[in-house]
DNA sequence: AATATCCATGAGAGCGCTCTCAGGACTCTT
DNA sequence: AAGAGTCCTGAGAGCGCTCTCATGGATATT
């Protein structure tokens, strides 16, 4: 503010040469000669010259920045769930690496979208989604032309879109498929919002274990938060009072329903195992410790920018990449 | 990528005026004709028309973002803790009220650090920094020239920076005079790490309260984790078999706390009250439910914002500001 | 020795925008 | 009716940077 920023045009006067040739040393371009290029780096040090970036993608037309949208119809799912602080963790850390910038957008709102749709079409190289919603206007919107875009979980209905996506159907049937191999009856599942992918997949692979299995599938509805997992599980208790297992697809759902279990006189696992999905910090400490299928959200945060950073490069577009589930084995199943 | 985005030039040619007018219009200057803004504005509709940030900032020297920059020596803190999450949510809403960009910032290492003064030295009008700890070396690095910085929470050295802090003196002293209200005789602590200025001050908050009722400081320190308050509550028991009412400086170390009382046998709040502080999702949910001093973390968030703004607007510095807290009465205390 | 090739460098155009300044068309004074 | 004021508009100069292209010297080729 008070001092003005040094120029690249006083960097190469004090260095005595053109600013093209500054140019070329600050960028890193070869074709200097290495006296030249020592002189410019010494100019750049003493001045403290930074380059101008809105001068540098005027001219570029690249903003060396990506936009993380989020979308957050319901504001709480984010508050409660660690899911979105550890994608974020992911893709700052692998954004760094790469030297370019986050900019952050969440939006409640279709005035938000709006603006997220102008922004976007302008200020950022590309766009990564993350949308619990899987029919989420965005996609549709956003997919059409302007920056492109990477989604997190794999949009429900919509264009063709790049995205990362956690193998939700085989974490889910993994889960499953342990219950009954330790030798449970009658396994029932409090499912997720079936606007949500995830919710939508771990239901299909709870389905998929089940007919394999030659069971009769039991489904309750819950929107992945705590509260709704213990209703659906007192409801399923009330259905089915031989319940003897619970795959729930999430932790928190996980832990309502062990509350639920507990005021109902079951003991878990004895009565009913149980298991989660996300391994949240939470699943370590609950009463008992939490048995569940893990996912590696970080990892989706680090995967959606590498997948962005080839797409920038102009490599062939991938396919959409899947990313491993794996069941952790506590007290609970 | 595919399609150029349309020009002021090309506004203006088609509303049949020069650019400087169809600026004037595009930035809601006065000095228009009804007629000609309405040409302008049908113009904009139909090319599409998004001014290019990197040209306007380019002149304006402003970039009508602000980064918010996270130290994060600890990775771990954040992870558990919903705190950092309900800050961004904060500044995230108020910024796009002020249709300004939000761009985050990570950092955990030394070299990132010099990232981040390197970058908002140009790239934005102003940081918000939020550490954890209280003596970061951002603090006075940021300090010293480049953009307005203001802090979330009171730095607890260097230079006298604006901040926005949560009433953590006061809400712990409130916490600590309630359960001398409520009869208890020998009130302990578990503090927090005393590098942060949220542990220092709500340790003097704690100890100003027992003072004032003429009792014994006793106090154990943890890191604010789930599992550092466990260790700490048992430590605590082991010198002080007989105490019966603890304050831990956040809701997870007075979790653990509620772990270790009950694996020692302790019934809560007969034998021992806790009380802790925050209010996170959790504390509803703990066995029993916590009594804790909530804080207004999204707030913190929202008057970061404001603040930086007023300051960004030029106008005369404003003193630190501190929240309020308020004390949430459950089952523990 | 003459020509072709290569490399390091500089000159200069232009990215899209804002903003100052000058000027033309009015209206208001006196 | 002439000067003063007011309002709207356009011309044009940059903001700081990148990148193409021309230049000229050194080196390689015949």
């Amino acid at each position: 503010m008070v001092t003005l920023r040094p120029t690249l045009e006083q960097v190469a006067k004090l260095a005595g040469v053109s600013r093209a040739t500054a140019s070329r040393v600050v960028n890193g371009a070869g074709g200097v000669s290495a006296g030249v290029r020592e002189a410019v780096r010494a100019a750049v040090d003493s001045l403290g010259y930074v380059p101008n970036p809105a001068a540098r993608s005027l001219v570029t037309r690249r903003t060396d920045s990506i936009a993380l949208v989020v979308s957050e119809p319901t504001s709480q799912v984010f508050g409660d769930d660690p899911f979105f602080i550890d994608v974020v963790r992911g893709v700052s850390a692998e954004l760094e690496a790469g030297d370019r910038q986050l900019v952050l957008m969440t939006t409640d709102t279709p005035a938000g979208r709006e603006r997220v749709k102008r922004f976007t079409s302008v200020h950022v190289d590309g766009v990564l989604l993350l949308s619990c919603h899987g029919n989420d206007p965005l996609y549709s919107a956003l997919g059409k032309q302007g920056p492109p875009v990477v989604c997190g979980g794999r949009p429900l209905y919509g264009p063709s879109l790049a995205y990362v996506d956690v193998d939700n159907v085989g974490g889910a049937r993994q889960g499953v498929e342990y219950l009954i191999k330790s030798g449970r009856r009658r396994i029932v599942t409090i499912a997720g919002p079936q606007d949500m992918n995830a919710g939508v997949d771990r239901l299909i692979g709870y389905r998929e274990a089940i007919a394999a299995a030659d069971r009769r599938a039991i489904v309750a509805y819950g929107d992945f938060s705590r509260d709704s997992g213990e209703r659906a599980m007192h409801s399923l208790l009330a259905d089915e009072p031989e319940l003897d297992a619970v795959f729930a697809a999430s932790d928190l759902m996980a832990i309502g329903a062990l509350a639920a279990l507990r005021n109902t006189g079951r003991r878990v696992p004895d009565d009913v195992a149980v298991v989660g999905f996300d391994d949240i910090e939470q699943a370590r400490y609950a009463e008992p410790p939490l048995t569940t299928v893990q996912q590696p959200s970080p990892l989706l945060g680090r995967e959606m920018v590498r997948m962005m950073q080839r797409i920038l490069c102009g490599d062939p577009p991938d396919s959409p990449m899947t990313l491993p589930t794996q069941l952790v084995l506590r007290s609970t199943a």
